[in-house]
DNA sequence: CTGAAAGCGCTTACAG
DNA sequence: CTGAAAGCGCTTACAG
């Protein structure tokens, strides 16, 4: 492999030289620059990034940690997300250095991974309220990027969506279209951004003047028809008043609940709408179910690049607060919400909080 | 951070013996080891990797490219693998570098990473015959370990196990509780796993004196429900007699044989056997279906420990022939294989290859 | 048993 | 505009 110092015992150049115009330093003469630019061509010269790094302290590699829990199921948001990732890191030079984690510590793993390795910083994924490697990276004085956040205010680098928006808009819609028994089916509960949607449902519920459920559902996207049992129960009406609308943290849960109300008979969405967000992963089309569905839309992948950009830009020194962004998911409506029912206008009885 | 330097200054020692006492050289004397490694401890010394890497030439990482085609939903097995690799390469003081490529050309992502960066080796998984990723390494100069083998003899180093006979194991199995007509459903063609399996089926029809069947169904286990359809097509009768068997190449299929078994009346077993090719996956098990599975079994975590171990024996000079091994799958009987059903004794049509 | 020295390939003040 | 020199933190022949 050439070095530095090949070219420039071709040219007649020190390698401190080479090293400048390859590196694009404006001192440099043109016809030295271009002299050795043809000739690293010509040799195939590819710097040595662990010589650079040692000099520079920086390793351009990224890590990132997944945690899984022994016997779920693969989760197709990893997988989407390491793709992109992987893709965006690479087009900015870094490497995505990739540990899988099964154990109960949530910072354990981190701090293996310094240990063993030079990392320039981390991409942390899946954030719960308090999330203790926040603390963790902080004391350590790691850079990090989070998908998502731990809470409204952080002082860290983050890219999300808005998730009270997502579900705030969703109750939204199903008002103007009179609904006002509106269910939740929520991811997991730990997770921050099924916290948030639970904010936003519960305050535009109120916004709206409508009372609450008394249960907001929890149930996992990673455990395939998760969502088919606590649909059942709202739409076969033994818990009471059935729900005229169901709000959805995810398309997979979505698909659930409208087989639960194929098999009970109802109607979609003469009988009952339903919206999901959608994350956009490829396996569940939201527009090809049927009906098609209503969503708030905001693709998986569209946060790599950001959660990229972002992450090099802190490892570079940009102050973490400059790198804080939110977007909002876009609503599609499509044919799985129409106006509520004939008799569905009731509210909630008023035992909701 | 801690460097030699600064644990050789604390005890009047040069970096150099520091160096050999921390890395176990025989020469350094007890008492001065000790020393070293106490101080060490008490300075929370880590090795700088980068610039142990720049001397040694070695860089501790091993790539790895998954490819997935655009529309594909997330394959289990790669999560399974990634996860497995991760942790037995990281006990070996080695980072898992992840890429994945989405592109057409197979050897492109393994020459980009190549020219990024220093990594000193590969794991290559999803062989197909002719891989063309085995030319463009072994030209390259760049070790590997596959996962898998793209022929009977290779010149590389290898884990895998046996798909000849996870195939004939089956067929023999199902010829002793008298079936003839046994169809085998596959997975994709391009894949070399497949095509041994193919080879095992047709050799232990041939050698029990059965016909083989006109068509070998493929599907892919990445697509749900796949196996559904083709099951759907053999047992409804409709092209030609029944087989009274079915050679699954994964749970995942033999679960659809087993929803269109159900579907069409046929009880299992006593109207058809199943047999299946098990991961050990989680989100499947082969011994919870109803009925509970009759399996050829190999958890494919149980392959990561080798090909770790495998590509860093061979990074460090092992050479290749010494680093191949192949395993048998071992036969689980369960409860969805049973003697062939009266009046189904009958060969295949004798139009058979 | 230990040290001084060279070197891995690069970057970057410091001179000129 | 270019070069000589120092240094990033380690390893390893070579001496002693």
């Amino acid at each position: 492999m050439a070095t530095l110092k090949d070219i420039g015992a071709e040219l007649g150049l020190s390698p401190a030289t080479v090293s400048r115009a390859l590196n694009g330093f404006p001192e440099v003469s043109a016809r030295t620059r271009a002299k050795v630019l043809e000739t690293a061509e010509r040799l195939g010269y590819r710097p040595n990034r662990v010589a650079q790094r040692l000099v520079t302290g920086r390793s351009g590699m990224v890590g990132m940690i997944v945690r899984i829990r022994p016997d779920m199921s693969a989760d197709q948001t990893f997988f989407e997300v390491v793709a992109g990732l992987s893709a965006e890191l690479a087009a900015r030079d870094t490497d995505l250095v990739l540990a899988v984690d099964r154990g109960d510590d949530p910072v354990a793993a981190y701090r293996r991974m310094l240990e063993r390795d030079i990392l320039d910083g981390f991409i942390l994924n899946a954030p719960v309220p308090d999330d203790p490697r926040v603390a963790f990276l902080q004391t350590a004085g790691v850079p990090f990027v989070m998908h998502g956040q731990t809470a409204r205010e952080v002082d860290y680098p983050f890219y999300g969506i808005d998730n009270r928006a997502v579900a705030g808009d969703a109750v939204d819609l199903l008002c103007a279209l009179g609904h006002r028994r509106i269910a939740l089916l929520n991811a997991e509960p730990r997770l921050a951004f099924a916290r948030d949607r639970e904010a936003g449902f519960r305050a535009a519920m109120r916004a709206a003047g409508n009372a609450l459920p008394d249960i907001f559902v929890h149930a996992s996207a990673a455990i395939p028809g998760a969502g088919y049992a606590p649909a059942i129960g709202w739409l076969s009406g033994q818990a009471g008043p059935r729900p005229t609308a169901i709000v959805c943290s995810s398309t997979l849960l979505a698909a659930d609940v409208l087989r639960a109300a194929a098999d009970l008979g109802l109607p979609v969405p003469a009988g009952l709408s339903i919206i999901a967000h959608d994350d956009a992963q490829p396996g569940l089309r939201a527009a090809e179910l049927a009906p098609p569905l209503t969503v708030t839309h905001a693709p998986l992948r569209d946060a790599c690049a950001p959660l990229a950009e972002a992450l090099i830009a802190h490892i570079g020194g940009a102050p973490a607060r400059a790198l804080q962004r939110c977007d909002r998911a876009e609503l599609i409506a499509r044919a799985s919400t129409g106006r509520v029912p004939q008799g569905g206008e009731a509210p909630w009885s008023s035992t909701g909080p």
